[in-house]
DNA sequence: GACAAATGATATTAATTTAGTATCATAAAG
DNA sequence: CTTTATGATACTAAATTAATATCATTTGTC
């Protein structure tokens, strides 16, 4: 899978909040539209929040707000920030680097795809997904 | 990952194979040259073999041929078998498809990479990988 | 200031997938 | 008929992913 979980969960949140006319959402919203198990969605906007990708209140009417325009957020950080950096081959097992590695056409072939992965990837902004 | 750690070892398997000048490579060969642990490495030979990639012969000098030319033997056929149909997105999260999946816009996005993904693996074939 | 309502931080458990091993059956060469 | 090779299958272990549970902290309201 390209987009892990947590990310696709990520996605559908932001782009909720992107939508929101109120400026605050709360966790209890969200999962009553996305129908994502709590914890799970408290724990992704709690890392959102720490990569200031959103800003949060506590206490009463507390929530999340989007921390910057949905055109200054990426899929790509965000991928970044739940799937660690995009590699369609990591050419590691049994925790060891592949020694064909400088030579393997296998390898240049995919490396090339992933090429125009990542640049498909970049041009995708939150504001693109949030679109009505 | 793409290309899962099976397929990558059915790769190599089978570009050591195309380039032998012997007819037959046994099971020892192949894991003296690649060093993958021989149980592994059987149980890939195996299928292989049950999906006519490959031909054994068993018996004293047994071992295996490519069962057709280079040429015919398609990266994503390995593919197929050892990692099933290639998706970069199922949509399906606690085994129920995502209702969001006619309208979401991230899902648009995604399928167009993975066709162009697909394309460029549907060229790719054994003749190529295993290029001196 | 006490209390309730929200998020912050972190630890734990469960399920699933991936990785690796072991065993016995079968076929062919000599 | 013995040895050497692959065929088929069952099993165990490790790692990853998924999900939950618990307690701490902040803040608005009465
Ligand atoms: S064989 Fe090639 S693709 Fe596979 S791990 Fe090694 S370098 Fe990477
Ligand atoms: S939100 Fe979109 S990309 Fe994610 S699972 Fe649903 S349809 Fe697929």
């Amino acid at each position: 899978m390209l987009i892990n979980r947590d990310t696709d969960y990520a996605v559908r949140a932001l782009c909720f909040i992107a939508q929101s006319k109120k400026n605050k959402v709360s966790v209890g919203e969200l999962v009553k539209e996305l129908k994502i198990p709590r914890p799970f969605l408290r724990k992704i906007l709690q890392i959102l929040n720490k990569k200031k990708m959103l800003k949060s209140s506590k206490g009463p009417h507390g929530g999340f707000i989007l921390a910057k325009p949905g055109n200054k957020i990426l899929l790509t950080d965000l991928m970044k920030i739940f799937q660690g950096v995009l590699k369609l081959n990591k050419c590691i097992f049994k925790k060891q680097v592949c020694p064909n590695m400088k030579t393997c056409k296998l390898k240049k072939k995919i490396d090339k795809i992933e090429k125009h992965v990542i640049s498909e990837l970049k041009g995708i902004t939150l504001e693109q997904l949030s679109e009505k």
